[in-house]
DNA sequence: GCCAACTTTAGCAATTTAGCTAAATATGTA
DNA sequence: TACATATTTAGCTAAATTGCTAAAGTTGGC
């Protein structure tokens, strides 16, 4: 493995560990039905909104999502929305791994 | 979110937890191309062979690898191809991210 | 300007992860 | 049986991650 693969494979483990998050995985699921701002996505989830937003930064940080403030408000949004391609096959892994 | 949706966010999470590693990456990368002994994967990477098992068996944990031993080796095999899918992706991404 | 609501950043404690070395287990051969 | 090769497991340390609370920025309305 040349260093210049190994920074390849690099990038692209950041990407998925930024999505490798229960309450991440449930950011993005959401923001795939449209826009929501912190407080509505804090309201959904059961933490704390530092925490909340601490998640929609490693998010955007890899790129997934992006933000806009509108007033007082931040909303976040899907930037790659192939990412929920992921979720079909990540779930036929999980049913099988379920019966059996 | 109920403790059913949460429990899925989390078996999720597992799975994409273990594709976000570089040299797991690399390795579902090689597998792709047919199935590999740890004695040859572990010539290819740059770490322990003790190390490389490991990671083995946390893809084989998470259901995406299955191990085969024949003789003195174990062969690995990929058992959900479909997560090559997340590589198209990724590089999406990726390459987005190279660019601004 | 002042206050309230929304969001982010900083700092901390507990947990998890990744690599190593050493030791244990499994297989094939002399 | 004895030995060499292949693999896994165990035990350790260093680094990264996650959640919290407290504090600091932003924005809008009075």
């Amino acid at each position: 493995m040349t260093t210049a693969i190994q920074a390849e494979y690099r990038a692209q483990a950041e990407i998925l560990k930024a999505l490798a998050h229960p309450t991440r995985l449930f950011i993005v699921d959401e923001l795939s039905r449209g826009e929501r701002c912190v407080c509505e996505l804090t309201a959904m989830i059961g933490v704390e909104m530092p925490t909340v937003s601490r998640h929609l930064s490693q998010l955007k940080h890899a790129g997934i999502l992006e933000g806009e403030r509108r007033g007082a408000q931040v909303f976040y949004r899907l930037r790659f929305p192939c990412v929920l391609n992921f979720f079909k096959c990540v779930k036929a892994v999980q049913v099988r791994n379920e019966n059996k």
